[in-house]
DNA sequence: TTGTAAGCGTTATCAG
DNA sequence: CTGATAACGCTTACAA
């Protein structure tokens, strides 16, 4: 089955291929049986326009770049979702990528998303981007930019995300409210800032409560702060603090649940002996026993947020209006189960 | 910041836009000094190729669209990200699209990949799709198509997918061994062939080692087959049976851990009361206690494969080999916990 | 070794 | 109302 054309469609019905084109895009200048005679054709040849001269023609591809550290991960799974669903209702496609933490490879796929010739670009910061020339680089082309949830505060573009320092604040002093006053911190990596923040909003906390900050209470999880940082580091703070300790406020509840695990392999209850707070609300979470309190993303709606700035500026750019960029902070919320 | 050309880069160095472009593309028939020159200045124009010519030129795209029924799912988001990896190796880019198991909307991204010319297409069915003229629609257009997971049998294409009911019977033949006799099966729904086979082989093992087929053993978890569906059918199946039943296989993980939920909910032991197994070996079933046997996927192992394929038959086809349509069953691997 | 010219399929301008 | 023509940026016979 072979691809037809304009120029096909002309020559059947001996006429020129400007009509043609008129007649399918609906322009006033051509008569209504002309235009039922290439509509009638085109239907029934299954006519579709070939998007490589359009986009070639039009200078713009209907597509949008995503590029994200990794697909596996509820939180951006979620957030795929949300920017499919925005790109949808807009009639765009997207064009995703993995960085895989690299920020060599974050930069090739800007550059193959550039070359790609794509609308706008979506994009969540590699761990490992301390340097932003290329994102820098997009913005000077004049190609939309939202950065989300792993942003950089110094670019000049829109940005979507949440407020994290402010979340593990909020969770911090509820644990201190429910009468904790040895409250462990299990955080993660020095690099994203997410990380620092939600580290800051603890140390806030117990400030602002008279709990004087004790750093041996703060345990760092390097190994991508997953389950087994948490097993272990759990083991080491019961050796170094034996049961003085009265709750753990984790940076992801991945770390929550490998402490879990080993406060269930030692008979340590929660939240009796000790309790939990997480950060993210994987689906997990909410099925475990004992369910566990943590902090809810709303991933989904940072995806949509996201998409929908840069489909605005996209449009705000066709029609030669200046682009105001956005800055919005998505509200975290709480989630209380039986952790704490 | 404009896009440079090669007419600019010709303009520039006084030479025709031919030149440029062999010397781009290290044409031999271009003197050293000329190419040396071009290159130059190429590079220091950070030059790049408009893609939408090239394309519109070669007649490809180096694209391929993604078809998944959903990217929050354990199972999809491996299979993505095995995808992109391939696809990263072969200087490929990957458009996604979610059918949310919509026939309609599988349909309509069919054509939407089509008409935006990408070079091959991946397909997990949605669980609604019961016709396939949309997919034949790909194969007549000559666009290679390789279905994976969710597949439909009848289409000539390449496909990829697990041996569900061998799995299901061995998964179900282990807990025989294990001693178990009146083992339920909380299945999924009708539609998706691999509902089916699952409990085709969850039915042979029973036959294959004198079990009567018991048809009150079998639950049908519609909604989706999820957490409640398990936590709400393990009521029923305690009620319809009290504690002659010593072992439920489940269709999904989810479901195991509904059941769990509920079992733990109502001092019910897993596995000394009942015996527990999944099937997916989400990431959460290794993770909780009692760990939950289930069957591994190898998602990301599909995911490669199946864009492994898809490129081979892209390459066959830009240099008219024949292409022969590959069927590959990729092993599953049962994984042992505590829950049996 | 270099350049001319045609063509990929579309849209926009302008003349008839 | 219709159509010739140019242009988008690139590749590739074919000439020179």
């Amino acid at each position: 089955m072979k691809t037809v054309t304009l120029k096909q469609i002309a020559e059947k019905l001996n006429i020129s291929v400007t009509t043609v084109s008129k007649a399918l895009k609906d322009y006033p200048d051509v008569s209504k049986t002309t235009r039922q005679r290439v509509l009638d054709l085109a239907q029934s040849l299954d006519y579709t326009p070939n998007s490589f001269a359009v986009s070639l023609r039009m200078q713009q591809s209907k597509t949008i770049g995503v590029i994200i550290p990794d697909t596996v991960h509820h939180f951006f799974s979620n957030v795929i979702k949300g920017i499919l669903k925005e790109a949808e209702k807009n009639d765009y496609m997207v064009i995703l990528m993995q960085s895989n933490e690299s920020f060599e490879l974050e930069k090739k796929q800007i550059d193959l998303l550039l070359s790609k010739g794509v609308d706008g670009i979506l994009v969540s910061l590699s761990n490992n981007t301390k340097k932003f020339d290329h994102l820098q680089k997009v913005i000077n082309y004049g190609v939309p930019l939202v950065l989300f949830d792993k942003i950089s505060k110094t670019l000049k573009c829109s940005k979507v995300f949440i407020d994290d320092r402010k979340a593990a604040y909020d969770a911090v002093t509820y644990l201190i409210n429910k009468g904790h006053k040895r409250i462990a911190h299990f955080r993660g990596d020095l690099n994203p800032q997410n990380s620092i923040d939600r580290f800051l909003g603890y140390k806030q906390a117990l400030l602002d409560n008279n709990i004087s900050f004790d750093p041996t209470l703060v345990y760092m999880c390097n190994n991508n702060a997953d389950f087994d940082d948490g097993y272990k580091n759990a083991e080491k703070l019961l050796k170094d603090h034996g049961n003085t300790v009265d709750a753990i406020f984790t940076i992801t509840d991945l770390i929550a649940i490998g402490i879990m695990k080993y406060f269930d392999d030692h008979g340590i209850r929660v939240p009796e002996d000790i309790a939990l707070f997480g950060f993210s609300n994987w689906f997990m979470s909410s099925v475990i026993s004992p369910g566990l309190s943590t902090v809810e993303q709303h991933a989904f709606q940072i995806g949509e947020e996201s998409a929908h700035i840069l489909f605005y500026e996209i449009k705000s750019k066709m029609n030669d209006t200046p682009i105001e960029h956005q800055t919005v902070v998505i509200p975290t919320e709480m989630i209380f189960r039986e952790s704490s």
